[in-house]
DNA sequence: GGGAATTATGATATCGATTGCAATTCTAGT
DNA sequence: ACTAGAATTGCAATCGATATCATAATTCCC
C-alpha cells in the first residue's frame, strides 16, 4: 500500500496525500478527512527509506559497542536508545568485537546506512584504525564517544577519569593501613591502561621505591579466581587487591574466602564500575563508581544537541567516587 | 558522492558502475579497474536506503526487547545480532517497556522501516495488543518470539518449559527432605505465571492439601531482600524458597545470611535463569537453567531459515535442567 | 572479410516518498 | 458579475540506487 494507491482511491494526487500524512496546511477539511479514513482503513505506514531518500535524513543513529553483553555498556545503550526514540530516531546497533579492523568496517556500514549520528561505547574505540575510518567515512556526522576520545572535528568525547579514580583507591587502601596493593588487569583497552597508570602513579607516590604489582588475566570468573590464587601464592604479603572490573573482583573475593583469608581484615578488595555485581557479591564489594550512567546520559544528551545543530563540549571529564561497602 | 558522480568521472553510465559495485559480469577488465579505483579514491559507499527501495529489501531486522538491561535478554540480542550481521542484515533495536500499547506502536515502527524479519524477546510480548498489531502491520514478515508464542501464521515461537522446570525445582526440594517451599514472583508476565503454575501444581501433587505460599515483590535487590525477611517473619516453617529470577534469589540469600539462617541447612534457595548472578553470589546459587542461550540461538537460526524461505517449526519447547550449586 | 554470436555499455523506467511551482478552484470585495 | 487574492490541488522533478531491454562494440569462425 503506497501513497499512490491511497491517492488513486481518494481521487486526489499523491502530493495531497503526502500533505495529509505530514500534517501540512493547505488541504481542505473534507479532503483531509477522506484521506485519513483511507489511511486508517489500509493501515498505511510510510516507507521511511523512500522518505529518507528525498528528505536526506535517515533518522537513524548508529550505536557501536564492542560487546553488548558487558553490563555497564548495556545501561548506556538503554539510555541512549530511550532518549533518541523520543525524537523519532531509530538505533541500529552492532557488536563490533575487540578487533580494530572490524571496528573500522562497522564505521563503513554506518556510512552506508547514512546514519545521522553515532555513539561509540567503550574505550576500545579510541584507536588509530577507528580514527582513520571516521575520517574516511563519517567525517561530517556527529559522533559521541562514551568513555573515549579522538581528536577529530566531529567527535565529542566523554571520559571517566579512571586514572585518578584508581589512584584514589590506592590512597584509600593506604589510609586504612594497607601497605602492599596489587592490581589485576584484563584487556589492554585505553581505559584499563589508564587505570593501571593510576595504580602505578599512586603506588610510586605513596610507597616510593616499592615494587608495583600488576597481574593479568582474562575477563571471566575463572580468570579472576585463578589470578587471585596466584597472587596469594606468589606474594602472601599483598594485603589489598584492585580489580579492573567488578566481575573479576567478585571472583577474587570468592577465591580469598575459599583460601580462608578474611576480608577485609587480611586482604581488602576493590572492584571498578560499581555495577550490580558489587552488590550481589557477598561480602558486598567496595567499588570505584566511575559514573558510567552519568557518562551515558551525557553522551545521549550531547548527541541530541549535536543533532540539533548545537556544538556540545568537545571533551568532558567525569569524576569518580568510591562506594565503600564490606571489602575494605 | 553518488553512483552518477563516479560514472561521470569515469566516462561511463551509472549502470556500468552499478555492475562493478555489485560484482556483476559483463564489464571489461580495464573499465572495471578504472571504476574500482575511483570508488576507492572517493570512499564511495552505496546508499542502502536507495538500494533497498528498488530491490524491495531493507536488509533490516527489528529486535524488540522490553528492557535491554535485563541480563539474559542481552545475551539473546547479542547472539541474534551477531548471526544476522554475517548475512548482511542490520538490526534496529527498541526497548519497548512493559506497556502493551507502546509495544504495539513499536510494531508499527518496524513496519515503517520495512523490516524483513523481527525478533521479540521476552514473554511479555505474548499479549493481545501485540497479536493485533502484528496482524495489522506485520502480517507477512517472519517473526520469531524468544520465550513466547502467538497463534499467527507468520509467528514462530520458542518457549522455555518453565512450568515443568519449576515443578522439578519443587521436586528437588522434596527429594532433599525440604517440606515447606515458598515461591517469590515479581512481574506478572506470561513466563512468570507459568513458573507460578508449575510451583502450584508441584506442591499440590507432592503435598496435597498443603497451603501454597506465593509472595510478590518488585525486581530489585531491595525487593528480594525485603520479601525474604517477610517470609521468614511470617512463616518461619518455610525451608525452601524459589525465586522467579536469580537477581531476587541473590538478594534473598543475603537476607537469610543477615538473619543468621544457614543455607542450605535451614533454608534452601533456588534461582531461575542460571545467570552469572548465580555464580557470583556467595554461596553460589542453585538455579533453574532454562537454556536461554539455547533459546536465543534457536530464535536466531529460525529467523534465518524463515528469511531464506524455509518454514521453521511453529513452536519449539526447550526443556530445562537444574544446575545445583551451594544453596540446596 | 563478412555475418553470426558474444560481450560490453547505455537509455530509461522504477522503487515510494517529498517539494517547488504552476494551475485550478474558491472566496470576497466592489 | 467580474476579478484580485487566497486557498487547494496537481504536475513533474528529485533522491540514489537497480534492472530490463536495446544498441554498440568485439570476437569468432569459415
Amino acid at each position: 500500500m503506497t501513497i499512490y494507491d491511497i491517492a488513486k482511491e481518494a481521487g486526489v494526487s499523491a502530493s495531497t496525500v503526502s500533505r495529509v500524512i505530514n500534517n501540512k496546511p493547505g488541504v481542505r477539511k473534507e479532503t483531509k478527512k477522506k484521506i485519513q479514513q483511507l489511511l486508517a482503513k489500509y493501515n498505511y505506514s510510510p516507507n521511511e527509506a523512500a522518505r529518507g531518500l528525498v528528505t536526506q535524513a535517515s533518522k537513524i543513529i548508529g550505536i557501536l559497542v564492542d560487546d553488548i553483553r558487558t553490563i555497564h555498556h548495556t545501561d548506556g545503550a538503554y539510555i541512549i536508545e530511550r532518549e533518541l526514540v523520543k525524537l523519532g530516531y531509530c538505533c541500529i546497533i552492532f557488536n563490533t568485537g575487540t578487533d580494530e579492523a572490524s571496528k573500522a568496517n562497522y564505521i563503513n556500514i554506518l556510512k552506508r546506512r547514512r546514519v545521522e549520528g553515532a555513539v561509540l561505547i567503550g574505550s576500545s574505540f579510541q584507536v588509530k584504525a577507528v580514527e582513520q575510518a571516521i575520517k574516511k567515512y563519517l567525517s561530517d556526522t556527529p559522533i559521541v564517544m562514551a568513555n573515549g576520545y579522538l581528536d577529530l572535528p566531529n567527535v565529542y568525547g566523554i571520559l571517566a577519569d579512571e586514572q585518578n579514580g584508581v589512584a584514589n583507591c590506592v590512597k584509600l587502601l593506604f589510609d586504612k593501613g594497607y601497605r602492599r596493593p596489587a592490581f589485576v588487569i584484563d584487556l589492554h583497552t585505553p581505559s584499563n591502561l589508564a587505570k593501571k597508570a593510576g595504580f602505578e602513579q599512586a603506588v610510586q607516590s605513596l610507597a616510593p621505591g616499592e615494587e608495583i604489582l600488576v597481574y593479568e588475566t582474562e575477563r571471566t570468573l575463572q580468570g579472576g579466581y585463578k589470578v587471585t590464587q596466584k597472587i596469594v601464592r606468589e606474594r602472601p604479603d599483598v594485603d589489598g587487591i584492585i580489580y579492573a572490573v567488578d566481575l573479576l573482583a567478585a571472583a577474587g573475593t570468592r577465591a580469598l574466602i575459599d583460601m580462608a583469608i578474611s576480608i577485609p581484615e587480611q586482604v581488602a578488595v576493590i572492584g571498578i564500575d560499581n555495577s550490580i555485581y558489587a552488590e550481589i557479591c557477598n561480602p558486598k564489594l567496595t567499588s570505584l563508581d566511575n559514573k558510567l550512567l552519568n557518562l551515558s546520559m551525557t553522551a545521549a544528551h550531547n548527541l541530541i544537541s549535536a543533532l540539533n545543530g548545537k556544538q556540545p563540549n568537545k571533551k568532558i571529564l567525569i569524576f569518580s567516587s568510591i562506594e565503600e561497602r564490606e571489602t575494605t
